[in-house]
DNA sequence: TTGACGCCTCTGACATGCCAGTCGCTGCTG
DNA sequence: CAGCAGCGACTGGCATGTCAGAGGCGTCAA
């Protein structure tokens, strides 16, 4: 991020680098399980998907094996990166760590910041008495990303970045939202309601509930969508 | 190459893929501040410097990127990234966070991994006696290291890790030891004491304390050492 | 003397070629 | 019939070639 202040005047020239466009595409691939885990990323057959040579391809592999979506095999290229049950949980374990400690700093962020998570929350709830699914879903990340903003802390957001990255393909195997959906939304209640009271203890207290009570949903969805996601 | 590891007879199954070589020394000379914050990587010296073709150089500055150490400008190469004196106490607030769950949870570690971490104590108030301080900073990092391990969360590790590897720049610039180096190794003398005891919540405090008191130390050392590390 | 424009060079971005290692298949032998 | 060895195709790894954008420097004009 870091402003870009010196070009970027208006809406100026993008700066379409190939492997950042592949490295997004590939990426999506993988969440939305195209490439599924365990299975091998050949460069060619990417190349020749994407229709680009395959330098961009090895390059945009390389930062995804550091994001830690797939794993680079010695010679034998890449692999879709298999997260066990266990994985998931050490990783939203840490997550929730971190979008504890947001929480009770982000009761201290200027009025707007505020208004504007609220204002998201909202719109969840919108979707939510619509059952409207994908855009509670989006939105969902959005809240959850724009807590973690309001801390004002660049390390805790790009941290939390790469965390609900990896996350996210677990998510979106049990893509729909879960049974007990309602009790998700409550939780959600309950932390505007605290962040509107500007309550640190409550906030985090919601927060850390709320992600507690992730890891059984997702686990009883991804079951249902079949082996090791 | 800067180092015969090709034909390597003894060890022999080890396969060195040159960029991870190429990244791992990138990494040094961005830590050992031998490539200053804001300077510019250019990958035809470096290639040259370590008698290696462009390629791998490429690929290693785009994991560098993604481990935050570098910073990619749009057709301007890659910089070393600066932090500023607010992004080294955000990463610290992080960290602390993090290790502070790890040390409570190291208290339900196994004995045998308990007591590794002891030794490493020992060994550093060995270190600490005799002034010695590159040693001791060597096995402070490792000591930090070993009790995230203790926490059995993969996560947690990487994650920490990556931290880690980014702030290890910041404290190797002010690479002394601090001043107040007693205060540090009292600090670890409660840590291994409530670890011994398997005390969580005097471990957690010790920790939180230690690392709170890491930035005034670090912020110190580093400016002696002059302008924006 | 100073400012602006244009050219030249440097360097990063992508494609491609060549080499080496791995895996699978097949044929031979016990 | 089974197991092992050799061979071939596939694929990843590194080098290098080519192109284009950006920045610096020099020159010319006001």
């Amino acid at each position: 991020m870091t402003a870009d202040l010196p070009p970027t005047p208006a809406a100026a020239i993008s700066r379409p680098r190939l492997h950042d466009e592949v490295t997004a595409r590939l990426r999506d691939l993988i969440v939305e399980n195209q490439l599924r885990p365990g299975e091998r990323v050949p460069e060619l057959e990417i190349a020749a998907r994407l229709g680009v040579s395959r330098t961009p391809i090895r390059e945009a592999l390389k930062v995804l094996a550091a994001e830690g979506l797939v794993e680079m095999q010695p010679l034998r290229g890449a692999i879709v990166r298999a997260f066990s049950a266990k994985d998931a949980q050490d990783m939203l374990r840490v997550i929730a760590l971190l979008e504890e400690f947001a929480a009770r700093e982000a009761c201290s962020a200027p009025q707007a910041r505020i208004d504007a998570v609220l204002a998201l929350h909202e719109q969840m709830r919108v979707h939510f008495r619509r059952r409207e699914r994908q855009p509670y879903f989006a939105l969902n990340q959005r809240f959850h990303e724009t807590v973690v903003a309001l801390a004002g802390n660049e390390a805790l957001s790009t941290t939390h970045a790469t965390l609900a990255q990896r996350m996210r393909r677990i998510r979106y195997v049990g893509n729909s939202v879960p049974d007990n959906w309602g009790a998700a939304m409550a939780e959600h209640e309950a932390m505007a309601q605290a962040l509107a009271a500007r309550d640190a203890d409550a906030m985090a207290q919601a927060m850390r509930e709320h992600l507690m009570n992730t890891w059984p949903r997702i686990e009883q969805a991804a079951q249902r969508a079949a082996e090791g996601y």
